[in-house]
DNA sequence: GATGAATGAGCCTTCATTCAT
DNA sequence: AATGAATGAAGGCTCATTCAT
C-alpha cells in the first residue's frame, strides 16, 4: 500500500481519546472531539479503528497492558509473599495516581458493557503470575482459611483503588495511605 | 380538581428507569424507552420529572435511601462495634445481592458527574450514625492505630463491593463470601 | 482533499430557506422542510449553518447585500437630490415587487428580534450614502425645515413599502403607483 | 349551565396574551406561559378560546376595536380634510405610543397569515367613516390629482408607524415628531 | 492513506390539545 | 366550568459512519 499507517497517528487517537473519554465519559464523547485532539481528520479515526466500539476496546487492552508493566515488571519471584503481593500493590497504587485519566477510562470501560470477551481475556492474561502467587499462598496455607481464592485478588483491587482516590484526595499522605492500606489488607488475609 | 400526579406513575417511571439505565447505560439510555417501559407516553415522564437530569437525581436519592433503609434499619446501637459493623455489612451485601440492578445503576451514578450536590449530601445524611460508629471505634482504641478514618469506611465499601460480585458470580456461595469478607475486612482493620 | 464546502448547495440551502420562512413563518418553518426543499440531508444544513439561528442571520446578510446591490448600484452621485433619492427609490420598489419572498422574509426578520447586533450593523453598511444624501440635503435647506432627520428615512422606507404592497395587489397599476408614491413622499419632504 | 363563562377570565386571558406574543412572538408563545399570566388553569384557555389561532383572530379583533375606538372617537364629521386626517392621526400615533405592545402585536399578527378573512373584515369595517372621508377628499379635489385612493390611507398607517418608532426611540420628541410626520403626510397629498 | 463534507437515525424536550376528576 | 395531568407529534441538533475527492 502508498501510505502505510502511522503507529504515530494510532497513538495519538489512543492518548486523544484517553484524555475525552476521561472528561466526558465513554458514550458522551463525540469521536470528532477526539479525532481534533488527536490532530487527524474525523474519517482517519475510522482507518485505525473501524468502529467506536473497536476503539474503545483496543484502548481497553492498551491500558491493561501498560498497568501489567507498571505492576508485574521486577516482580520479585523469589521474594515472599507479602513482599511480592506489595510489590505488585504499589506499581499499581503508583500507576494509578500518576495516571489518573487512565485509571478513570478503565474503570468505565470495566463497567460499560461494551467489551468484548476476546478484549477482557486478553487483559487479564499479564496477570497470572499474580494469581499463581496468590494460589501458591493458600496452598503453603500462609493465608487465612477458608478465605476463596477469588476473594483474595478481587478484594485487593477493591482496596487498591480506595486507596488511590484517598490518596488523590490528599497526595500529602500518599505514603501513609499506601502503606496503611496494604496493612488492613495483609493484615486481613494474612494467618494469625 | 383535575388528576393528581400519581405516586404510581412516578415509581413505575423510577423503576422503568433502573431496568433501562442498568441495561443500556445512564446516556445511551433513551427516555423514550423509560416511558415505554413504564407504561406512560413520552411526555409524561417530562411532567413528573423536568429533565433527565432530574430523573437521575430522583433516582439517585431514591435507591440511596432504600440502601440506607436495609443497612440502617435495626442497627444495634448497643452492641460491639464488631457486631455494629457487621449489621451494616450484612444489610449493604444482601442488599446489593438482591438488587442488582439498583446496585449497577448507583454505581453508575456515582461516577456519572451528574449528581447535584444537593443529592449527594442528601444521599449520604442517612449513614451518619455509622460514620459516628466508626470514629467511636478509632477514639476508644479498638481499631489498629494509625489508620486514617476514610481508609475504614471507604475501604468497607469497596470490600462489600468485591464481595457482591463474587456472591453474584456464584451465589451457593454467598454466606461463606460474605462471612470471609467481612472476617477479612475486620481482621484488617481489628487491633490485634 | 474532502468534498470541498459546495458553493451551491449553501445558495440551495439560502433558497429554500427563503420559499420557506416566506411561506411559514421564521419561527414555524422546520429546519427539516428547508433541507428538504434544498434537496440536501437534514444534517447537511448543519454543516452549512451551526444553528437556525446562523441560518436566520446568514440570509438576513444576504438579501440585505441584494437589495443593496438593488438600490445603490448606478447611484448618480453627481445629480439632483431629488434623482438621487428617486433612484433608490425605484431600485427599492421594483426589487421588493420582483423579489416577493425575500422581502416578506425581510420584514419578518427585522422584527424578528433573532438578528445579531453583528448582522444588522453589516446589513446596513452599505447604505451609508444614501444617508449622506439625506443628511447633505437638510444641510443645504433642499428640505422642509425643522423636520427630523431620522423621520426621512424611515418614512422613505414605510412609504416604499405601502407602494409595494398596492403593486402586488395590483401590478396592472405598477408605474403609477411607483410614480405617485415618490410623488407623495418628495412632496411631502421637499421645500415649497 | 352551572357557572357562566367569566367575562373578566376572558379579558385577563386577552390581557396576558398581548403581554406573552408581544415579548417571545406569535408561535414562539406557548399557550401555557398565557394561561399562567393570567391566573387560570392550562384547560381554562381552551374553554374560552377553541385552538390558539382562534385566540389569536379574537385578540386580532379586539385590539383592532380599541383602536378604533382610539382614532375615531369624537371624529370631526363637520370640519375640513385636513382636521378630520389629523384627528385619526393624533388617535393612532397617540394609542400606538400608549399601546406599544398591543401595537407590536397587531403588528405581528398583521404579516402573521393567521387571520382569518372574517377577522380581517371585521377588524377593518369601523374605519369605513375614514375611508368615506378620503373618497369624499378626492372627489372635491382636495388632494394631488392622481393620486390612488389605496395609496393614500396605506401610506397615512405606514407613516404613522414610522412616526411612532421615532417617538418611543425619543420620547421627549413626541410632540415635534407628530407634528412632523403629519405634516410630511398632508403636504405630500394635499393638493397645492 | 487522508480528509472532511454528507448522511439520516435518534435523542431530549416542548407544546397544543384532550380528558379524567 | 375549572383544573392540570396525560398525550404524542414535531423540532432542532448531534454524531457515528460513509464516501467523494
Amino acid at each position: 500500500m502508498a501510505r502505510p499507517k502511522s503507529e504515530d497517528k494510532r497513538n495519538a487517537i489512543l492518548d486523544a481519546a484517553t484524555r475525552v473519554f476521561a472528561e466526558r465519559g465513554l458514550t458522551a464523547a463525540p469521536t470528532s472531539e477526539i479525532s481534533k485532539q488527536a490532530g487527524v481528520a474525523e474519517g482517519t479515526l475510522f482507518t485505525y479503528f473501524k468502529t467506536k466500539d473497536d476503539l474503545l476496546n483496543a484502548l481497553y487492552r492498551e491500558i491493561k497492558l501498560e498497568l501489567a508493566d507498571a505492576m508485574m515488571s521486577g516482580f520479585p519471584r523469589r521474594k515472599s509473599v507479602r513482599i511480592r503481593l506489595r510489590h505488585v500493590w504499589d506499581g499499581y497504587v503508583n500507576w494509578g495516581v500518576a495516571n489518573r485519566e487512565k485509571r478513570k477510562v478503565l474503570a468505565q470501560l470495566n463497567v460499560s458493557g461494551m467489551l468484548s470477551k476476546e478484549s477482557i481475556e486478553a487483559g487479564s492474561a499479564p496477570f497470572v503470575e499474580m494469581q499463581n502467587t496468590i494460589r501458591d499462598a493458600i496452598e503453603r496455607h500462609l493465608l487465612r482459611k477458608g478465605l476463596p481464592i477469588e476473594l483474595i485478588s478481587k478484594t485487593m483491587a477493591a482496596f487498591a483503588e480506595a486507596t488511590m482516590d484517598l490518596i488523590v484526595l490528599k497526595p500529602a499522605m500518599a505514603n501513609k495511605y499506601r502503606e496503611g492500606g496494604f496493612e488492613i489488607y495483609w493484615a486481613g488475609i494474612a494467618r494469625k
